[in-house]
DNA sequence: TATACACCCTCCAGCGGCGGGAGAGTCAAG
DNA sequence: CTTGACTCTCCCGCCGCTGGAGGGTGTATA
């Protein structure tokens, strides 16, 4: 029987940690000394402590350590729990990699540019939302004023507010000159009807958004457009879907060259 | 201005982070309402929150990141904190998958088996460790009685106690029949002197070490070698130098037969 | 006008796996 | 008898939140 400092210098576990396991009830100490109050441990017992340590090792909890040790179960629940840890650590090693690739992106671009970007793209997932929409071809981006006064009035008849920021859906796949195919949706609650023009519909829930905000006037807007799909090529994503411009606040006028506009733009993306 | 909650909802982070962010001084409400303490937010703040949102992405603690945001520092210095990141990120996709592989290793190891193996292996770091030594080919190893006897004679003439646990070190790169390169070593304060047959010196730090605690008699060591040899190659280690067995608790009259002996078997390894 | 109900506030506790340190008792050697 | 190494318990701190209690505020509806 050895006191607890020699217990630790055997095990090269250090003596606070012994003292958690033994309040943890993972190790005991075969005895406690009723008047001194030390604990005496057997040789013996350091198998269960390096029990304890690969266990740890593979990535359990010292909760699930403890029921393990003291459950003595089958071999095919422990095969059961190591599968499900498995893929845990699949996981981990591959979020870190993103992770790694995500820093590497952003050297990579500091080393280009010699500054850090206005812009910062950030992934968020989004939940489905009900809009209502209108949905046509304009020939430029500014020119959807058209398609929100349209929209504007029916749901100024139907007497139904937005309950939440409005937002355009940009459907064309690549970059065109003139010809836009846009939709103007305003978030509604369930119960709207739509019109021949106007539709209520669902947008999809996105898992993967690539989301940067702009602050500025809309005149500047390309700016936050380049940088996020640079980003998004730089960190090996690929574009999903149509592109979200949310107006989290627009002059009331509509002017495009306010200074205080906010707009973020959102990217459905996944992983190449 | 708006509420904490409709920032939360444009933001997509929750009321109580933003809370957090505010009472670590990230990300302060333009205005807080001195009569009922109501947190005000302008929009363009969203702009800050996700700046600091993709800093946490990269690995930066909330505290880097106030330093940074605050701070408005060169480029150069950024470039440098994100190769630290870089690095111990780099570190962070090698630990998860590390683990993945003993995950992986133990997963195998139970299909054959079936059950657990009665052996855990750890890896551990020792330090240097001043020993006095003797050094010789013996037939078997049951036989290093012999070099234990001189060595113990050397050292109660200078009335020397061991100051830690005994060990030997088997030298053989290869498993023999007959005649191993066996060193017995004991502990020893640092103003101890040799002799002809008894060395004094320093066993190296290892800095990863294969570990395995034998808890019976000696004549079944033989099993605890298998399993830690298994588990090296299992697990793609590769042994660097001489095996250490170290004697934690032996039968005080040598018997190769005690039930209650403790063993640990130590392989110096690294990655292939 | 009363009443829901959503929203906001502050303050405190808890997570996991220890580490650091205070304050006090124990043990063996010189 | 002292010194110094060791041990004990208890409590706080870490990080980045999350949950909950207990209480005030703002707005829409009956």
């Amino acid at each position: 029987m050895i006191r607890i400092g020699d217990f630790s210098k055997l095990s090269r576990v250090p003596v606070k940690t012994l003292r958690y396991y033994d309040e943890m009830g993972l190790l005991k100490p075969v005895e406690v000394d009723s008047f001194t109050g030390y604990r005496l441990y057997e040789y013996s017992q350091l198998s269960r402590l390096n029990r304890i340590l690969a266990l740890k090792d593979l990535g359990f909890s010292l909760e699930e350590i403890g029921r393990l040790l003291d459950e003595d179960l089958p071999a095919e629940h422990l095969r059961g729990m190591l599968k499900l840890r498995e893929t845990e650590a699949r996981q981990r090693v591959w979020e870190e990699a993103e992770r790694l690739k995500r820093v590497e992106a952003r050297l990579r671009q500091i080393e280009q540019e010699h500054s850090m970007s206005k812009y910062d793209v950030v992934i968020k997932s989004v939940d489905v939302m009900r809009v209502a929409s209108v949905r046509d071809v304009v020939p430029t981006p500014p020119d959807q004023g058209r398609l929100w006064r349209e929209l504007e009035g029916h749901l100024a008849l139907s007497r139904v507010r937005a309950v939440g920021a409005c937002l355009s859906l940009y459907h064309d796949e690549e970059y065109k000159e003139r010809d836009w195919d846009i939709e103007v949706c305003e978030p509604v609650a369930v119960d709207v009807s739509g019109s021949a023009r106007v539709k209520v519909r669902e947008l999809p829930a996105e898992e993967t958004m690539a989301c940067v905000i702009h602050h500025g006037p809309f005149t500047s807007i390309g700016e936050a457009y380049d940088a996020v799909m640079k980003w998004i090529a730089e960190n090996g994503y690929q574009i999903t879907g149509p592109a979200r411009e949310v107006y989290v606040r627009a002059a009331r006028n509509g002017s495009q060259t306010d200074p205080d506009t906010v707009t973020e733009i959102q990217y459905p993306v996944k992983r190449v």
